[in-house]
DNA sequence: TTATGTGAACTATTTCACAGCT
DNA sequence: AGCTGTGAAATAGTTCACATAA
């Protein structure tokens, strides 16, 4: 660590670059420059090279990055251990979304558990996780369970993250439009689709 | 418009501020101030006067902002005109997610078709819209639609991107992972919910 | 009083240009 | 020759403090 403030838009990055080496990898490719990578990820040369020489010389001149160790440096900043564990909390057609997401697996973390409070989905196998009941929520961290993602109707956003925040969980993800209060010491961060939708009419010439 | 150029932050964070007006506006009040919107929308006062001041005086000094004019003026800088259409391409569950969506409605647009390639979605009614033949993209522009969602698997993404600008679509919300292709004037926004989910570790402290 | 609107200072991030390895 | 790594310059965005208006 050279420098001492890494930015945040980095770290926005660095999962793109890993998603990018991924793809790269999977033709077969063992290393890449930054104008390679730069055509898979949407940044340009300079700041893709800037973004990893907060961390170290990752790279070799004249030749360009190495694919494996980039991407086990990335994977290591990035605090993404093999298995990291996360809970999805809300199976509705969002939550089933998340349960069937392909995405996830070159983070190295999979969905452990799932929560909901409707007794006909409690006990109902989706993919590797069996639906538990809310009340559940509390064994988290006794599972080595520190991330979740809620995905339930906006109304019990609040109240499933207070229960996720007393279990002891550090990292929230949050995709109900709901602003959630939590502890400082709670990392959240949103997503709302709709809000994304709607600045695109802006970027829209006349219409 | 006083300054030639707004951030593109500014556009971001404009359409968090209508939902924050639409849940004011629905505990009954009437005007609200910098102050107060600030509880809602975790951005600080002076930020969300200074967004406002790019485009005008929208506010009272003494009193603060008139919620519904407020909401208006925003609308109208965001181009959301009523009864702004978008067009759903994917029927899986995220796609359903998207149809279900509650969240749409305060910017005043609908969802107003969809599209699979499955015979067996085909034809089914969900909510509002009936699922149609990914082969019937090129009627959009017909029906006033400049706005799509591809919420396909990565493999289609690029594909599906395709017809869609060739059928005159202006602006894509793209849910795959894949970084999508299209001609500088369509506009595109990425959502890619495992690189959110990736970053969230960083943040954990130790684990 | 109260709360907006904004120039000026500050901080963050991106871009450039090129020295330095391989 | 090719491509990284990085100071320095440029740009973008945020914060502050306060003049200004209701």
């Amino acid at each position: 660590m050279r420098y001492s403030k890494i930015p945040n838009e980095t770290i926005r990055r660095l999962p793109i670059y890993l998603r990018g080496l991924a793809m790269l990898d999977r033709q077969g490719l063992k290393s890449v420059s930054s104008d390679k990578l730069a055509d898979f990820v949407n940044a340009p040369p300079f700041l893709i090279r800037k973004d990893f020489s907060y961390f170290g010389d990752f790279g070799t001149r004249g030749v360009g990055y190495d694919i494996t160790n980039l991407s086990r440096q990335i994977k290591k900043i990035l605090n993404l251990d093999p298995g990291h564990k996360a809970a999805l909390v809300g199976v509705g057609n969002l939550g089933s979304a998340v349960l069937a997401y392909p995405g996830f697996k070159i983070y190295g973390f999979e969905i452990e558990a799932a929560f909901d409070n409707d007794d006909a989905k409690i006990g109902k196998k989706i993919g590797r996780v069996s639906v538990e009941d809310i009340s559940k929520i509390n064994t988290l961290v006794k599972r080595g369970i520190m991330m979740a993602i809620i995905a339930v109707p906006e109304e019990a956003a609040q109240q499933v993250a207070d229960s996720l925040v007393t279990a002891g969980v550090k990292g929230i993800l949050n995709f109900s439009p709901k602003r959630i209060a939590v502890p400082k010491k709670v990392k959240v961060i949103s997503i709302d689709i709709a809000t994304d939708l709607a600045r695109l009419p802006y970027y829209i010439p006349s219409s």
